[in-house]
DNA sequence: GTCATTTTGACAATCGTTTTCGTTTTCGGC
DNA sequence: GCCGAAAACGAAAACGATTGTCAAAATGAC
């Protein structure tokens, strides 16, 4: 793993939710790095195909990562302020998508299950 | 509701699962009508934000449509292959979805939740 | 050090989507 | 049927995220 590729995910490590690819190009030029856009674009893309971040769109198409502590299976419960992630599991939701997949004949199933909110401590900042 | 946003909405229910704009535009102007893009576009929009049609995102970053039967929340079992949609509904997974943001103190909970897999039709294509 | 390979980054290109803006259509009154 | 205001339209330009190109720079093997 190259160093340009350890600065973006050492970039994810240090923030505490989703990030998009701007926004860490925008944290490590803030810091100092002379790194490209293309390279964070790059590096994002091999860190997500070896699994080791989580990515999802937001609403806007917008793609957003994450270093995920964990490497099984899970869902993110994502503060709507802040973009603070929480990883989280479900045997249930898991069990129902598979569930329901075969009961319309469906196969080879897969789900995104993504929960939002607002966290105790951005709802704590608009009182 | 004018002539042409009731097109794109009729182009919608003909189409039996989820369509990009992209998609709809190619449809209608297939079948002789002169409307523009900019007006695909602008009914889908409108049709989504009086929640006469479902939007979600494709991985890449596309949005699609569909208009859905039942106006009460649901969820969508959508083929890979041919991009059928089936409607279902999870008790469970809304009661899962709001427990979890509970326990981490999150309130105001929503959530996402897309199925994915090969429906019967698209597996016996491929044999 | 030298050559080959890989990585990088400035820049251009792409693609879905939105905005702009002048034109056309629709519609309520007359 | 005709008029003017308001709403809808559509072509083209603008936009923003992402990807492709390609020459320069870093890295590694010898």
């Amino acid at each position: 793993m190259s160093t340009r590729r350890e600065a973006v995910k050492q970039a994810l490590n240090e923030a505490s939710g989703f990030r998009s690819a701007q926004d860490l190009y925008a944290d490590l030029r803030a810091e100092g790095s002379k790194i490209g856009l293309t390279t964070v674009y790059r590096a994002l893309q091999a860190l997500s195909d070896s699994g080791e971040v989580d990515v999802l769109r937001t609403d806007e198409g917008e793609a957003v990562y994450r270093a995920c502590a964990s490497d099984s299976h899970h869902h993110h419960l994502v503060c709507r302020g802040c973009g603070r992630a929480v990883e989280v599991e479900g045997p249930a939701v898991e069990k129902w998508a598979e569930a329901v997949g075969a009961k319309h004949g469906f196969t080879d199933v897969t789900h995104t299950v993504e929960v939002f909110g607002t966290c105790a401590d951005c709802s704590a900042r608009v009182n």
